[in-house]
DNA sequence: CTAAATGCTCTAGTCTCTGGAGGTTTTATG
DNA sequence: CATAAAACCTCCAGAGACTAGAGCATTTAG
């Protein structure tokens, strides 16, 4: 039943004051309860919901995903055809991610063992990169 | 041999036309050079360097980290001190999203699979995103 | 009870693009 | 070769997602 005032949640959840204050203007947040002087108070579940979209956008997805995100789990029970494209999409965004982080990680692991000696012979961080074999998508 | 015109380039590279121009201001592409008419005309070099800055935006790295990596790939004989440093946090940084994403994407997977019947039961994808267990990084 | 810390609104600025207006150069076609 | 369409040029404005500061009000710790 705790409440937080604005610079807790900052902390707790690692988002700046300004950018909490954005996420209700846009509709990402509830606008939360006020005390008299007209200072925010949030709930438990304010916290929650920040800390997630804190979280989707370090992994890089966009407000309007996030909107999606927060839309299904508010229609838990509605109806999946379109829920099923939109999941799909970001199944298969997730999936390509982590393949080329992946090939990334190989090379960054090689080049922090090849550099052993002091200097770097073959950087290939720019050609594993610029490989478009990586790719999944075609361009 | 070949030289490309803007739009090619564009094309070859899935990168928008202003944008190039964009990365030419801000000094991550070099200016090319122009025809009599005043039209850019790029090498070869040009288009793996576009297409390398172009995957790496993709993976979710910053102009600033972008601009190290080709700082490194110039130097490739400069001492790693600074450099394993460098790598060393984009590894972290590397493995660490991998490690969401997975987890994102047993979510995901598993939302697919209990839609079956045309409802979702549990949605868990907010659960997830949220669950600070998931981090690397104490916040 | 008061001073420091935190919060409020509002405005303006940053970064990374993206698009349009108005005009010029290239290229394809008759 | 002439010309029309396509692509290019610069400059400016706007979008998305923040971020910071000014000027003032409210909370909180001592």
């Amino acid at each position: 039943m705790k409440e937080y005032s604005i610079g807790q949640l900052s902390q707790q959840c690692d988002v700046k004051v300004p950018t909490i204050r954005y996420y209700e203007e846009i509709g990402l947040l509830e606008p939360p309860a006020r005390t008299a002087g007209g200072q925010r108070r949030y709930p438990q579940a304010a916290r929650d919901r920040l800390s997630m979209i804190a979280h989707a956008r370090d992994l890089g997805f966009s407000i309007d995903s996030i909107r999606e995100f927060i839309r299904m789990s508010n229609h838990p029970a509605a109806p999946c055809d379109d829920l099923d494209l939109i999941t799909e999409k970001h199944l298969m965004d997730v999936q390509n991610r982590i393949k080329k982080l992946k090939a990334l990680e190989t090379e960054l692991t090689a080049m922090l063992k090849s550099c052993d000696h002091g200097r770097v012979a073959d950087c290939r961080i720019l050609q594993v990169l610029s490989d478009h074999d990586q790719c999944q998508t075609q361009h």
